[in-house]
RNA sequence: GGGCGGAUAGCUCAGUCGGGAGAGCAGCUGCCUUACACGCAGCGGGUCGCAGGUUCGAGCCCUGUUCCGCCCA
């Protein structure tokens, strides 16, 4: 037996994962082939910006979605792991004209075809980045079939969905309110503009002249009407005053008009039920129908003029009169000072609002009349609410249902047409000849209404959304019919973050019944947002981001994903905490120790001599099954802090501070006895079973160092990734096994604690007294190196004892001259008062007649025996107790 | 305004069938025992946000309420 090993004394997470990614990825490991065997369980990667960098996001949601594929992959299922990135239209464009600002250019400049060019090339040089980062994790991605969203097949797809929407009536063009963003310069949907809570914002007011003044019943006189506004730039677009229809202030006013004071307009005032609160403000609302959703709604039901007052670019456009090509904001200004001079000021209070911004330039949006295409969503809505309904998809946790179901069952149209130049431009041709719009899956060259060659494509690109919705199918293929289709369609889960349920799961639900007559993933799997350790949100401007590359160099990749494991609890957010981290870099370390002493007696270990298992050896293997259903169990339930949980505790709690312990006894014995050797090679034969056994179980979530394991490992052939994931019923409950070794812990626990409670030192050797002592005698080699317990025998109570009670019986200790009695009274007083109590609240359980009468009987018999057993330990204790009186 | 989630040990969080409140970290005490001081052994620490209710029994179920966070309008 050798006392070292050539293994290094610690565990190189770097190296390791180094070495051993490259040579998984060399070897096609993760290559799915939809003609293998197995059942298959497929998912798609959420496709990050490809011009993107990672994120602690992205490191949870793809160590997630790694954790799954392996742990499927191993039990035997055919995995298919799809990666790819996302084009992210505004997100990009953006960039890449910062770039060209800073050389004093626009995107106008250049022209379309090449910015469009300089965007791929952008693309081109950064777009490795992100996948270079994921392979950092750890990932078992197929990166045969990586897919980019603007690339050749998925555009295919795109016009494939464009075309066939169109066809059917689901895909339009029309003049709409829609949400403009003035910096961006393009149209929004409503999803991408994002309400700033509580912003702090004037509502001020001012007063319309009424044309005529009018004069009360009671004689009075009105001579104007004052309305309030938080954005006074708009009066320039007003068509209307609008009162409450029963409001006696106002109501005979209806009919009549006011004189806009800056420009020649006389304006009516309407009356209107629905738009109009008689108790806000003053009950008279300024009505400005081309710029508020709400006043739309008012113009179409009093069929007033749609002024529209703005440019795209946020300036005053002629409608404004005066204030033509000023900006929004300072027009604000303006318009103010101007109502202010003409004596129609009627002040302001400060007011909180609601500011809808634009999510990428976080310009303020401007809800504008322009013409956009549209996807119709009442039809498409219905069944994909009615998927998840039946159960077809089952969000977990289910509570993200709700949120599903509020959005999708009051859903509008979805303006998928954005003012952008990179993305897919829309496959829609115009004819300037007869007006005919021509739309075609191919690039159109004539008119297909009057044959006219004068046609222009529409320049409009689509929304980045509308091909992530098509993700799940169009990487596999389609529309072509393809094996991967056929094999890997449905998807098994989707995991993805709670902020783009919308965005993306919904709208690839829809896309993947209407397309592939079915929803696109069984399960949808809801992880939660990873914050700062003070529970804020990561973001730039905070400072307070933390890069998982930064991470995986300080902690590891195994580490850090173990990490993210066990702090995924369903439904709670993530607070990174390095101090976490620290943790499970002690638990790498400790099972590098573990298998550093496994390594050293496995050089003496013949797996074809004889051998004899121990009870040791029988109770880790319960134990070890046991374990691996749990980790099962919590696996198949998306439960991963349980599985970061139960293979810490299994690993530490028992494998460590109790098997390798108890294993040192046979395996260091000198004895050269053939029942002795037998026993070592029982012993060792354990700890390869426990290692052959546990990278396999734990290589899902520590992949590197499980392989590292697993490689080093005798016997064991290939790779850890594609070996066969454990089974509960490979190791076999052994009751007789637990009960006995359970009866040895605990006088071990009770002896170490006697010792410490007395402030002995744990080196002092004990001997130990009393009846029925058989099992405790047979485990005497456990009891000496566990507990310092060199002598055991039957016995009675023979001098000055210590006395530990355990499994109801009384173990004494002989103390003479080792310890003062007066340490032993007070523990033994201590212990009392604690049965004490414990009897009590037993007692007081048992004498409740309701409990007795109604609890079940199992329940009931369980307390009794549990009170018997307090009572046992009482007498024992008291007993002790007496005898140093 | 509507909806959802959270509140459990000093900190971060588990607690699935309603049946005697758990883990990790931090803290305290003692140990350099040859796998591991990135360690070992032992210990202390709780009004389960608050108030009611159902029940023999509530951290868990019901009602109300406070605070924090998020989503939608």
């Amino acid at each position: 037996m050798a006392l070292e090993t050539d293994l290094p004394r610690t565990y190189d997470s770097h190296g390791a994962a180094a070495l051993i990614s490259d040579r998984w990825e060399r070897d096609g490991l993760f290559i799915a082939d939809p003609d293998a065997p197995g059942k298959p369980y497929s998912i798609v990667i959420p496709p990050p910006n490809v011009t993107g960098r990672l994120h602690m996001g992205h490191a949870l949601n793809n160590t997630l979605q790694d954790v799954l594929i392996r742990y499927k992959r191993m039990d035997g299922y055919n995995a298919l792991w799809v990666p790819g990135t996302d084009h992210a239209g505004i997100a990009t464009q953006w960039i890449v004209e910062k770039q060209l600002a800073a050389e004093g250019r626009t995107r106008h400049d250049l022209g379309r075809e090449r910015f469009e060019e300089r965007v791929w090339a952008w693309k081109d040089e950064s777009g490795g980045m992100i996948t270079q980062q994921l392979r950092r994790l750890g990932v078992s991605c197929d990166w045969s079939r990586e897919r980019f969203t603007m690339d050749e097949g998925l555009s295919r797809a795109v016009r494939e969905v464009f075309v066939r929407y169109y066809e059917e009536g689901l895909i339009y063009r029309a003049e709409r309110m829609i949400n403009w963003d003035p910096v961006g310069m393009t149209a929004l949907s409503d999803l991408e503009v994002e309400a700033e809570e509580n912003h702090k914002a004037e509502l001020w007011s001012f007063a319309y002249p009424l044309s005529t003044p009018s004069v009360m019943a009671d004689g009075t006189e009105i001579t104007e009407i004052v309305v309030a506004t938080t954005r006074p730039e708009t009066m320039l677009g007003d068509t209307a005053v609008a009162v409450h229809p029963d409001d006696p202030r106002y109501k005979h006013l209806i009919g009549q008009t006011v004189d806009h004071p800056i420009v020649d307009r006389k304006i009516p005032i309407v009356g209107d039920a629905i738009l109009v609160d008689p108790e806000f403000g003053t009950g008279a609302v300024k009505v400005t129908p081309a710029h508020d959703f709400n006043d739309f709604e008012v113009g179409k039901r009093h069929d007033l003029p749609f002024l529209n007052m703005l440019n795209l670019d946020g300036t005053v456009n002629a409608v404004g009169g005066p204030f033509e090509g000023v900006d929004r904001f300072e027009a604000r200004k303006a318009v103010k000072a101007r109502v202010a001079e003409l004596g129609l000021d009627r002040g302001s209070k400060p007011h909180l609002m609601a500011l809808p911004r634009s999510q990428r330039s976080g310009s303020p949006v401007e809800p504008m009349i322009s013409t956009q295409w549209f996807v119709k969503m009442k039809p498409l809505a219905g069944p994909a609410l009615a998927a998840v309904e039946h159960g077809s998809t089952r969000f977990v946790p289910d509570g993200w249902r709700n949120t599903y179901n509020a959005w999708l069952r009051d859903i509008r149209d979805w303006c998928i047409s954005r003012q952008l130049w990179w993305g897919h431009q829309i496959p829609a041709w115009h004819c300037s000849a007869c007006q005919h719009t021509t739309v075609s899956r191919e690039d159109a060259t004539v008119c297909e209404g009057c044959g006219s060659a004068s046609i222009v494509q529409d320049p409009d690109v689509l929304d980045t959304w509308f091909s992530s919705a098509l993700w799940p199918f169009s990487t596999m293929g389609w529309p072509d019919k393809t094996a991967d289709l056929a094999k890997y369609y449905p998807t098994s889960v989707l995991i993805t973050g709670f902020d783009i349920i919308f965005f993306w799961v919904a709208r690839m639900i829809f896309s993947g019944q209407h397309f592939m007559g079915e929803v696109p993933f069984d399960d949808v799997y809801i992880h939660a947002l990873v914050r700062d350790e003070h529970g804020q949100k990561m973001s730039k401007t905070k400072g307070n981001v933390v890069d998982p590359l930064d991470m995986i160099e300080k902690f590891g990749c195994d580490a850090f994903r173990m990490t993210l494991v066990a702090m995924a609890a369903q439904g709670r957010d993530i607070l990174w905490n390095e101090a976490r981290a620290d943790g499970y870099v002690k638990f790498t370390n400790k099972i590098w120790q573990a298998f550093r002493f496994t390594m050293m007696h496995l050089d003496a270990y013949d797996p074809t001599a004889p051998r004899t298992e121990s009870a040791y050896d029988r109770w880790i293997l319960a134990r070890l099954g046991a374990a691996v259903g749990r980790v099962r169990r919590a696996l198949d339930t998306y439960r991963f802090d349980e599985v970061g949980r139960e293979l810490y505790a299994f690993t530490w709690s028992e494998l460590c501070d109790w098997f390798l312990e108890l294993s040192k006894g046979p395996l260091y014995s000198d004895d050269a006895s053939p029942e002795a050797e037998a026993a070592r090679q029982g012993a060792r034969h354990t700890l390869w079973t426990c290692f052959h056994t546990l990278s396999r179980l734990l290589h899902p979530v520590m992949p590197f160092l499980s392989e590292t394991i697993w490689k080093t490992l005798p016997g064991t052939e290939g790779t850890v990734a594609t070996a066969a994931f454990p089974v509960a019923s490979d190791f076999p409950d052994d009751p007789g096994a637990l009960e006995e070794v359970a009866h040895v812990q605990e006088a071990i626990v009770a002896i170490r604690r006697i010792k410490a409670d007395m402030g002995l030192s744990p080196k002092v050797e004990l001997s130990l007294r009393g009846a029925e002592v058989a099992t405790l005698s047979k485990h005497a080699g456990a009891m000496r190196d566990l507990a310092r317990v060199v002598d055991i025998a039957e016995g009675g109570r023979d001098g000055v004892c210590a006395t530990a009670v355990v499994r109801g019986r009384e173990l004494y200790i002989p103390l003479e001259g080792v310890i003062d009695i007066a340490a032993e009274r007070a523990r033994l007083d201590k212990e009392l008062a604690r049965s004490d109590k414990d009897i009590g609240a037993l007692e007081k359980r048992l004498g409740n007649a309701g409990f007795v009468a109604k609890a079940p009987a199992k329940v009931v018999d369980g307390f009794r025996a549990k009170l018997e057993t307090a009572r046992e330990r009482r007498a024992a204790l008291a007993a002790a107790r007496e005898n140093l009186a």
